[in-house]
DNA sequence: ATTATCTATAGATCTATAGATAATGC
DNA sequence: ATTATCTATAGATCTATAGATAATGC
């Protein structure tokens, strides 16, 4: 258990330096390179396994196959987002608008930092497979908390049940947008696009 | 040249009713609904051509091959909102912000309008590569022209460009971010929610 | 003995081209 | 003669499995 590389089994046909992460991990992050720029369909098997330095055939030793790769990446891209925005919701101590803001912020963060696009996994055709019908029920959960901080934001008025789905939509749609706007401009400064799209989320949903 | 089917040729192997549209015309619209619901790499040409009502090698008599059926695909979707927004800039009757509002409004009935969510075209991975130049091109000017509206809205404040910029960039990612939200709940009433988003824009502009 | 990896490959595609064919047009 | 289509296919993949191999662990 040192910090060298693993020994065990047949050694691999073109070594490489330890990366620290285990095979599996080095796999899936050969695959949300490969996803995010060239697609789910266009990243063939081979491809994944040999970015991650082994050859194809050695991936099924701990996927199933290409599909297992990509439910796995979306899921963990959700989770944590979904986590924050539960302990959010459970915070009476703040007000709601300040705590949808930073739910914005921290998933506009999420979805512009890290190596690779991983939120361009949201863009790929093949995610709304009911393949991957748990990703869609941890983002439908998402959403849902998206609905009930900003419920709580407009205390004054009272918004009719369709007005706050629409509400909850076009913040949601912004949030998801980002992804697009990250895609054309890359460089762009995180943390100050971060809040400028909190603030604007939250003008979206009236409390401006 | 009667409103019955071309006849010259050889027939083809299975038959139909003329659609109306030409040849060349189904073969788009064939691949616009599997590239947008299957992705385009997952798509073959056999695909398209048997969704069109011929076979596979047939295709090749009208385009080069798959991504020439997308790179038309793409400019098709954009040109028309171009085309709108180059003759709002140039409209000096009315207010920046009617135009602005306009022109959002215009754009999120593009994206959700019509049989498939040709809009979803933009979330394919394949686009950006720059094999796909033109299409990128008209939709940095339309960007441009979003900024140009966007800038004479705010005639009091005076915004920096770099907070212009950033402007922009929020407006059209929530326009372009609409194509999400319409992926996500397709029967959606489109003409309310266009003008949802569009006065959404405003206030992100800053116009609210 | 167990494990992680390898090599080899069967079977199933998919794209693009070559060349034949069955209509109409002249 | 021209045209739109067809059939057939070469060549290039790609996925998933079978079975061998080269390490460590006991």
């Amino acid at each position: 258990m040192g910090t060298t590389g693993r020994k065990v089994g047949r050694p691999r046909a073109e070594p490489r330096p330890d990366s620290g992460m285990s095979t599996r991990d080095e796999l899936l992050a050969a695959a949300a390179e490969l996803f995010t720029t060239h697609g789910y369909a266009a990243t063939t098997t081979r491809a994944v396994a040999e970015r991650a330095g082994m050859r194809q055939a050695t991936m099924y030793h701990y996927f199933g196959g290409k599909e297992d790769l990509l439910a796995e990446l979306l899921e963990s891209t959700v989770t944590p987002s979904l986590a924050l925005a539960r302990r959010l919701l459970a915070d009476d101590g703040r007000a709601p608008e300040e705590r949808l803001r930073e739910l914005c912020r921290s998933d506009v963060e999420l979805l512009c930092r890290g190596p690779h696009n991983l939120g361009g996994l949201y863009l790929l055709p093949e995610v709304q497979g009911e393949r991957f019908a748990g990703f869609h029920r941890v983002r439908a959960d998402l959403k849902d908390a998206y609905g009930q901080l900003l419920a709580g934001t407009a205390p004054g008025r009272t918004l009719d049940k369709g007005e706050l789905a629409l509400r909850t939509d076009l913040v949601f749609g912004l949030i998801e947008g980002v992804i697009l706007v990250h895609r054309s401009d890359p460089d762009r400064p995180v943390g100050s696009f971060a809040s400028a799209t909190a603030d604007a989320a939250l003008r979206i949903a009236g409390t401006g």
